[in-house]
DNA sequence: AAATGTGAATTAATTCACAGCC
DNA sequence: GGCTGTGAATTAATTCACATTT
């Protein structure tokens, strides 16, 4: 007997305007920052090659992505910046805005509470918390920090729906399910652990180890490259990686 | 008269060892994370599932990531962690030492200089620049803060090959620039703006507003989501996100 | 003439599902 | 019995290339 597949599932198909493909969505912020540089810099109109450019994308998938939020480029021209500005704005839902805390103020947090301008529009950093005594009650970057007891008051108070976990390693999770029991339901984690939350939950991380590990990849590759052609053996196989002829 | 399409293509089909898939490559620093707190924790095997649920992406995608680095589990029983440790820094490039510069000693370059055992092997900060001169002559994190006039002599006599760009944005290009003179072909760049670099060398950006504009993005989603069902509209549309009957 | 918007083609990444091995 | 390794199937992302619009 054969065993049977799935059945042909009726997929919904994308409605227009919504469902924007996550690879997309990750690279709005990008032309977001390259649009609103080149507004003050008086720039009022750009086409896809120029944005392109400033996002160190290519001009197709910029097109492409822009046109999941629907047709606002004008042919022949390019697109109007300012208008573009407010439609990746919505679209990301920064005409909104969403409250931010920080838990954990070492170098790490302070630096993610004076990045002031981080966000221009849409992201408030409204809460600082940390562990260690000396630090609780000191003024950085306007706010007061709180100690790690009043994290349930002060998240549920002030309303915070995304955390930025800044603590060491270990402290992590038990920050983390803090705040999602505060309701708390998007998380920007910096500290090296894989936070386990509940499927409704987004969870980002940055790690300064992964990042560098990357970079240690692609520079042996390119080490083991040099080598190789150092070596005498036939340059086509190099320049093979390059063009496609 | 019909455009020819591009001829067939020879493509030369992977090479076993080589040419591992960039999201591969991107999820390799995540797994040894996770086995090295694993073999600190006393654990001497695991099996693709545990690995999984410690990194946080499923046993299949594991399973598949570590096939293209060769056979290193045991069906039936799973991995040994430390031989998969050194398979892995292995292929990262991590069993040579890669050595680091940071430019830019402020809040995050602080926080980036004490990042201790940011990759316990592979990777060393063997300089730090600044263009204040108060912070300039300074000790952070064991070594002397030297100024942006020495850069290239520094990052030339240290043979440094990965640079780590923290300063501001209007700064950035330009250290980059002086960066890639000096040879280094890896930059992770924490500015929020878009480096323009060389075909060989590899910039990887940090950046913070983007990280938080796309948890705003899901959480703008979800609160949509939320409203609907509030509404009175069918369960169904909701569930549908999560089973796949 | 210039540049968008987009189907179609291609390539990459993920998921399935199970043969093969311990 | 349990778990890896992997072809095959599926889904997602990118690139091509051009009809369409200003």
């Amino acid at each position: 007997m054969i065993t049977p597949r799935r059945p042909p599932l009726a997929r919904a198909h994308r409605a227009p305007g919504r469902g924007i493909p996550d690879a997309t969505v990750a690279r709005l912020p990008m032309y977001l920052r390259a649009l609103t540089g080149l507004v003050e810099r008086g720039v009022s109109t750009a086409s896809s090659e120029e944005l392109a450019v400033e996002s160190g994308v290519t001009s197709a998938k910029l097109r492409k992505d822009l046109s999941h939020l629907g047709s606002y480029g004008t042919r022949g021209v390019g697109y109007e910046c300012e208008y573009l500005v407010y439609q990746i704005s919505r679209e990301l839902g920064l005409t909104q805005d969403w409250r931010v805390a920080i838990v954990g103020v070492g170098n790490l947090g302070h630096a993610l509470a004076n990045y002031h301008g981080f966000a221009s529009r849409g992201l408030s950093v409204v809460a600082l918390l940390d562990a260690d005594p000396d630090v609780v009650g000191e003024n950085v970057a306007g706010l007061r920090v709180h100690a790690m007891a009043d994290l349930e008051t002060v998240v549920t108070e002030r309303d915070v729906s995304i955390g930025v976990v800044a603590t060491p390693a270990g402290s992590a999770q038990d920050v983390c399910d803090r705040l999602v029991g505060c309701g708390v339901t998007g998380i920007l984690n910096f500290a090296p652990v894989t936070l386990q939350v509940p499927a409704d939950v987004d969870v980002r991380r940055v790690d300064l180890a992964t990042e560098l590990q990357i970079l240690a990849f692609h520079e042996q590759r390119k080490a083991a490259e040099r080598d190789v052609s150092r070596r005498g053996v036939k340059r086509a196989v190099l320049a093979s990686t390059e063009v496609a002829t």
